[in-house]
DNA sequence: AAATTTACATGACTTGTATCAAATTTTAGT
DNA sequence: ACTAAAATTTGATACAAGTCATGTAAATTT
């Protein structure tokens, strides 16, 4: 649906972050400018007044609920938008976006963008498309977080890393284990002993951040039985 | 956003669930038909093509995430729509859907109503907002079922039916026992003991279904806390 | 009214995971 | 390379919640 390159509403191509053509020029000019971020730094606050949305053209980030102290990660992303779950709840943002690596992100300015929607049908209904990519994915992570145990989880985790992030059995985890355990709503001791175990059964090799599976089959297995 | 007034696409008056005026006529009708769905009937079944979105007109349904023999309630409805989620993912339905009451609902087909949304930018923008409080509420069951222990998901749910749905402090729980279990990912004898615990406290009192919250206070911090 | 099913309650026991408390390794700064 | 800080591993213990077993009450059917 969306296409490789960068987010081209900052290089002057239009949308170019959509596989179809718009009319163009559009009746209203969408606002937005380029921002670097640093690992570690937040990008959006959960509960502060947010007045964009994001695309975010290259690095990582995490999206986060939180609770207290505590947080929920909701997913990991490499490219694509940040905030269009709050365009129409209330200007406060519904979670944290933390950058895992240093990214860069267009930031839009959310109400020329609502106007460009309200103008163009075809801009809207890809929203919605991506919209729905996103609520499949958090219905996997409910299934995850409530149906099954830690080593489910875990698996789970690994196995999203290798396939939707770094579409290689071999890569560099973006986040500590205290993170790794946030993700499977765990503990950070039980998220080592698990890890632990994979590896003492020879499932997956360990190296500080460097995960290798070695034996993808069981870890689905484990997915699914655990 | 959505007015009162039932789903009028079935009554000919057109989308008069939406607050506002659209374009008339629009250049191409929405397929439509009206049904009626007895107590525990399945109206979706996860798994299987559903070719229509569904506006619920009177009734309560519920929306279930299904993983083996294992459900995971999503939401109750009383109005409004479902099936949103799914319509640029794929054709199978990601969740089922039940009625918990004899229901009247609106089945649109999907494709037609894709095409509005296509000629109508206000339609899709007022779908987005549609879905943006959907997912709002599914970030807080994230946190209720992940960060809140026992008596604290339970507290969340008589919390959320008491106020989302019956807007009172007594009412008649559209759900068994062990429905409210699955509703708080605990198994039933959990559910039992916490429910005993609340009315031994004083906190709510029970009768079969219906309940009756005599301590708001304390259930709102037991959410709180636990 | 009796029988059957369904829903709910409760006690005994088990287990997964959190918590607390070190010990050890890795990472980053000087 | 050395030190300090951070991250990770590991063990002991506590506890929430699941499971199993059984009992009771309410609702349906016969």
């Amino acid at each position: 649906m969306f296409s490789d390159s960068n987010c081209a509403i900052c290089e002057r191509k239009q949308y170019c972050f959509l596989d179809f053509e718009l009319p163009n020029p559009l009746s209203q000019e969408i606002e937005h400018y380029e921002m670097s971020y640093e690992k570690g730094e937040t990008i959006f606050k959960q509960g502060t007044i947010v007045p964009h949305i994001a695309y975010v053209k290259s690095g990582m980030i995490k999206v986060s609920l939180e609770y207290g102290s505590r947080k929920q990660p909701l997913c990991i992303e490499k490219e694509g938008f940040i905030g269009l779950e709050s365009m129409y709840n209330d200007k406060f943002s519904q979670y944290s976006v933390l950058a895992l690596t240093d990214v860069k992100i267009c930031l839009i300015e959310i109400e020329s963008f609502k106007s460009a929607m309200r103008e163009n049908a075809l801009l809207a209904v890809k929203i919605i498309e991506n919209i729905n990519i996103r609520t499949k994915h958090l219905y996997e992570r409910i299934i995850t977080l409530t149906q099954k145990q830690g080593p489910g989880r875990v698996a789970d985790v690994i196995i999203c890393l290798s396939e939707r992030i770094f579409k290689s059995d071999t890569f560099c985890s973006p986040c500590t284990r205290k993170e790794m355990a946030e993700m499977c709503s765990l503990s950070f001791e039980s998220m080592s002993r698990i890890l632990k175990e994979f590896k003492e059964e020879g499932i997956i090799d360990l190296d500080g951040k460097n995960v290798h599976i070695i034996k993808k089959k069981e870890l689905e297995l484990i997915s699914r039985v655990s």
